[in-house]
RNA sequence: GCCGCUUUAGCUCAGCUGGUAGAGCACCUCAUUCGUAAUGAGGGGGUCACAGGUUCGAGUCCUGUAAGCGGCACCA
């Protein structure tokens, strides 16, 4: 006997060998109609399966939102029907669910068209129409592998073989197909339903690995009902909208051309944004002991052997060799420019931490099919800064790093999507001993400012491992922007040394951190965010002076140098366009502020303010608004200063530095 | 780098089975001076990504190259 304990508390005891189906049945007919999957102790089981052991359990209806995973889990299984029946002789791989859908991986010499997609839809439908029965087998190993080789699918053998002994060797028959697979699936086709759409092609490799084949990966999405499904669409062609690259032309914030890609032309407005963002940080930063250098662009390669860069990304670095030849590389980061600076002269421990920070710019070759608009590029700029310091620094520096991310953050109302904590790669300098030590105390710094974090393994630097903040864009694909990555190695391979109390000297350890990680990216992420609807005090445009009628010319150019004194970023609008089109027109620009004069303003020394995303008007002296909005544009970290009581002298000041 | 797709005016796109290029917006000119989301008329603008090929004839068909897009791999 086993004993189930219900959502509600109640228990009962059930034959051992009973199915979710007769413990459903047990209850009611309806209910074992509308069930489709188990949750045993957490775990989701066949629906027929019978139990293995007592727990706490609960009976999923097809609308569950736990059993939508399933659904596109058994839409893919639906789909790799569907592709073997049309196209004879495709083998078929892996085909899980992911977040929003679900993909296929198959093998076939002849590529799949964008055509082929609507006829695999359209068979995919006859298959649930159909209601083929989905029931679980367990084979043996062996057979299992004989099986699979016999019908061509060496794939699926080679997954059987490389199982790990002892595990169930489960297959799954959905009618006359079947599939290897760890399931759980649905009772029957039927229950996937309809409300899905294959989406996009790709090529993927076998294993993930670059070496192996490439197969033919198709994408869907799949969701409980056709209302989800649509809501889904919508909600990516909204995202579309909000892509940086296509705000950033409509918005005249950059372009890249054929001559340089990866490379990013920013123009005013653009550049406006870039240079706000930047000193904004830049003055977090000082607030926070953070002292400013420039190193060189290009510096001799030896010097990149030296610190182990070239060994490890020579391939992605940009190379030249001189008439006189020396062989001379553009510099991908600047820690080994910070080392020198670092090992100039003799370094005290009271010295320690040094936070030495850089915006220069950094050139990286990378790979053509990687480059993404803004948001992976070849010429970029880092908020980057290295701190150096003693072991016994490590700890709270990192703790003090993570919580000035999170204020940075807030501050530009991004969210973390998550944070990871990427753990020794194979290839890599440095003993284990101290990679753990390592790993330890980046989670306990981390854990210390109240972030959780993810392990992951294998995706450290070379040099150390790294705390990575990810953040996610408008379509859900999430990006790299901050990073935290302990250093043991570079110190050491660099030579770099202080003397301590003891009079002795000693190996510093080294942060290499930045916020933001790649302005470049981040500004792609913010754009989106953003929606181009910056708030005021980012806006490359913060007020547009319009005017009613060409009486109110001389007028708006005094209101402009007006605002403009007061250090609000402003532009004029004199043409000889009805009102109602000027408002429409820096409305889909996204201006923050519209400040409309006419002949009434004119003569009482007035300006209409209209504010974007409100139709309403505020109509108040000239000076009145530059003083307003001055102070609305004050950046977030210097807001507290200009509003608070004492050291205030600074506030308007910092407000116009940024513009 | 790999797989698939795309490339026509500044932008968004039309152009059927090959017969010598079109719209809207933008831009320029003129008229209009109009109080909060598009005033009207006129005008200029294209080596149809690039290079080959097939053809009497190529934006259209074929091949190659480049860039872009969607993935994969990579990401100090």
């Amino acid at each position: 006997m086993i004993e189930l304990v219900f959502p509600d508390g109640s228990k009962r005891e059930f034959e051992s060998g009973a199915t979710g189906r007769d413990v459903a049945a047990s209850i009611s007919k309806s209910l074992e109609k509308r069930s489709v999957l188990v949750k045993l102790d957490g775990a989701l089981l066949d629906l027929d399966r019978p139990l293995p052991k007592g727990g706490a359990f609960e009976l999923l209806t097809r609308d569950s939102p736990a059993a939508l995973e399933t659904i596109r889990h058994d839409a893919s299984h639906v789909m790799a029907e569907a592709v073997q029946e049309l196209f004879p002789g495709t083998q078929v791989t892996i085909g899980p669910a992911i977040e929003d859908g679900f993909y296929y991986d198959f093998a076939r010499s002849e590529p799949f068209s964008l055509d082929d997609l609507p006829k695999i839809e359209q068979r995919m439908r006859e298959i649930v129409d159909r209601d083929e029965k989905i029931s679980r087998e367990v084979w043996a190993r062996e057979a299992a592998i004989e099986h699979f080789k016999s019908i061509g699918e060496d794939y699926k053998a080679e997954i059987v073989a490389d199982l790990p002994e002892g595990d169930e060797i489960s297959v799954y028959r959905q009618g006359a197909w079947k599939d290897l697979c760890l399931g759980p699936h649905l009772p029957s086709t039927k229950f996937v339903g309809k409300a899905f759409k294959l989406t996009k092609l790709a090529g993927a490799y076998w294993r993930g690995d670059h070496r192996n084949a490439q197969l033919q990966r198709i994408y869907g999405t799949a969701w409980a009902s056709d209302a989800d499904l649509e809501a889904y669409l919508l909600r990516i062609e909204e995202a579309e909208k909000r892509d940086h690259r296509r705000i950033g032309a409509t918005m005249d914030l950059f372009h890249i051309q054929e001559e340089g890609k990866g490379m990013i032309f920013w123009h005013p407005k653009g550049w406006t944004l870039y240079r706000t963002l930047q000193n904004y940080v830049r003055r977090r930063m000082e607030a926070e002991g953070y002292v400013e250098v420039k190193t060189p662009q290009v510096l001799d390669y030896s010097l990149w052997e030296q610190s182990g860069h070239a060994q490890k990304f020579g391939a992605n670095m940009f190379v030249c060799e001189t008439d006189e030849g020396e062989k001379l590389a553009l510099k991908p980061m600047n820690c080994p420019g910070h080392l020198q600076i670092f090992n100039h002269g003799q370094r005290s421990y009271r010295e320690l931490p040094m936070r030495m920070a850089e915006f220069d710019g950094l050139h990286r070759y990378e790979s053509s099919g990687s480059l993404h608009g803004l948001l992976r590029v070849r010429g970029l700029a880092q908020d980057d800064a290295h701190i150096f310091c003693r072991e016994d620094q490590i700890e709270a520096e990192s703790k003090a790093f993570v919580e000035l991310l999170q204020v940075i953050y807030r501050d530009l109302d991004v969210e973390l999507d998550s944070v990871k904590l990427a753990l020794r790669p194979d290839l890599r300098f440095g003993d284990d001993e101290i990679w753990t030590i390592a790993e330890d105390t980046l989670e306990r710094a981390a854990n210390a400012a109240g972030v959780k974090v993810e392990r992951l393994e294998n995706e450290g630097a070379f040099y150390g491992p790294k705390l990575e903040f990810h953040l996610r864009d408008a379509i859900g694909r999430t990006w790299q922007c901050g990073t935290l990555q302990l250093d043991y190695v570079l110190p050491e391979r660099m030579d770099a040394s202080y003397i301590a109390e003891d009079g002795q000297k000693h190996r510093p350890v080294m942060l290499h951190r930045a916020i933001l990680g790649s302005l470049e990216r981040f500004l792609g992420v913010l754009i989106e965010h953003y929606s181009g609807a910056f708030p005021l005090w980012l806006a490359p445009v913060q007020v547009v002076v319009a005017t009613i009628t060409s009486d109110a010319d001389e007028y708006a150019l005094k209101a402009v140098d007006v605002l403009r004194k007061a250090g609000l970023r402003v532009e004029s609008d004199l043409r000889n366009e009805k009102i109602n089109y000027k408002v429409r027109e820096h409305s889909l620009a996204k201006a923050p502020v519209i400040a409309v004069v006419g002949r009434r303003e004119a003569e009482l020394g007035q300006v209409a303010l209209r504010r974007f995303g409100s139709t309403g008007q505020e109509v108040v002296s000239l000076l009145e608004a530059a003083n307003m909005l001055a102070l609305e544009a004050v950046p977030p970290d210097l807001a507290v200063r200009a509003t608070g009581d004492q050291r205030s002298p600074h506030g308007v000041v910092g407000a116009m530095e940024a513009g």
